[in-house]
DNA sequence: TAACCTTGCCTAGGACTCCTAGGCAAATAA
DNA sequence: TTATTTGCCTAGGAGTCCTAGGCAAGGTTA
């Protein structure tokens, strides 16, 4: 018989277009199977089960992720970082809508364990505020902020939540602008 | 046979109490069926399926949202109903993440038909916004970002995204506040 | 080259879930 | 009381997750 070149990577590299197509939730043992042409069982040589699976699609994410703001973020400061942390995220998550998805899910200490992918996007996201002059706490409020609005802004776009014709780019140029002057006139300025 | 009294309108009950406590992918039909101790077949007499049990759970879910987010605007205006709106809807977020996370789900015009919870929280960021003096398309810009931030902060939130020691509630507080500081040097003001 | 070992993929099968079809009996209306 | 509705049932098929155990393809060593 035929082997079909089955890896752990191979594996969970399908299982992240397969989340891209059809949604995280889609990203089932069998459906994968199917589409290496192998039956269910023979991908438990290189999965644990399918929470495994979903956890390593998340963690390849999130290292994807933190490799596309990093590059955006470096050598810029203030507005500039900003807007270019902004759109590099809003271009990966709309780009990888599943795989965005799957880096949300809650990750316990086990999954993590030892990479660091996940601590590099909050602390991208600390480089992008050092311009602006804030000092704890108002950079942690700062920080969620920030991580709250990109978050919910592109989790609703591509779910499709923003019915109104305006284009959403544009909206999503208005609100890191708007971001910005938050960040300018942030009510408890720092001394 | 004792029955058990069911109605789609206590099925749909339950299986909000059962999205709060166990997600809404925990909303299963064999689970609500253990729940009432019936069979699973017993419940399709009042559901179509299983989609149809959460978009059920969505739409109620939108109209509680509504009905707390309504108070709250009125009789208040600028930065009072900003706060207000923000801390009703970060309330019942919170403390029913389950139904939250349901009334997210993309929903088709057919799901709909007729019920107007929906559009009545989309309107309620209008009303929020219309002391702050913006025309279109800022309105609609600011509307998106009002959206995506409470969305966003509330769903890192209530998934545990925020690990720092610092209060959620008191990043919240300084979120609504740097919006409304966005809100009045709004980058491109309306004439 | 021949024997060995690792391992990729298999078959078989159990448990759980969604859902349909068809039936009996409890609740309600005539 | 009889007739009708309807709430809940049993039976069963299909899809999914996962385990146990087996065979043979590939690379390794004698």
């Amino acid at each position: 018989m035929v082997r079909a070149g089955l890896t752990a990577e191979r594996v969970v590299g399908a299982a992240a277009e397969l989340a891209d197509e059809v949604g995280v939730d889609g990203v089932t043992v069998s459906a994968l199977a199917r589409r290496f042409g192998v039956k269910d069982a023979s991908l438990y040589s290189h999965i644990r089960n399918l929470r495994d699976l979903r956890v390593r699609v998340a963690l390849r994410a999130n290292a994807e992720l933190a490799d596309r703001l990093e590059p955006a973020v470096a050598g810029r400061a203030g507005r500039d970082a900003l807007a270019a942390f902004a759109d590099a995220y809003r271009e990966y998550a709309l780009a990888h809508p599943g795989r965005y998805a799957a880096a949300q899910m809650p990750l316990t200490a086990e999954d993590i364990a030892g990479l660091d992918a996940d601590t590099r996007c909050g602390e991208l996201v600390y480089a992008v505020l050092r311009a602006y002059g804030l000092a704890e706490p108002d950079l942690t409020d700062a920080a969620r902020l920030l991580r709250g609005t990109f978050h919910g802004f592109v989790t609703l776009e591509s779910a499709g939540g923003f019915q109104h014709s305006r284009p959403t780019g544009a909206s999503w140029a208005a609100a890191v602008d708007a971001l910005h002057a938050a960040l300018e006139n942030w009510p408890r300025p720092s001394p």
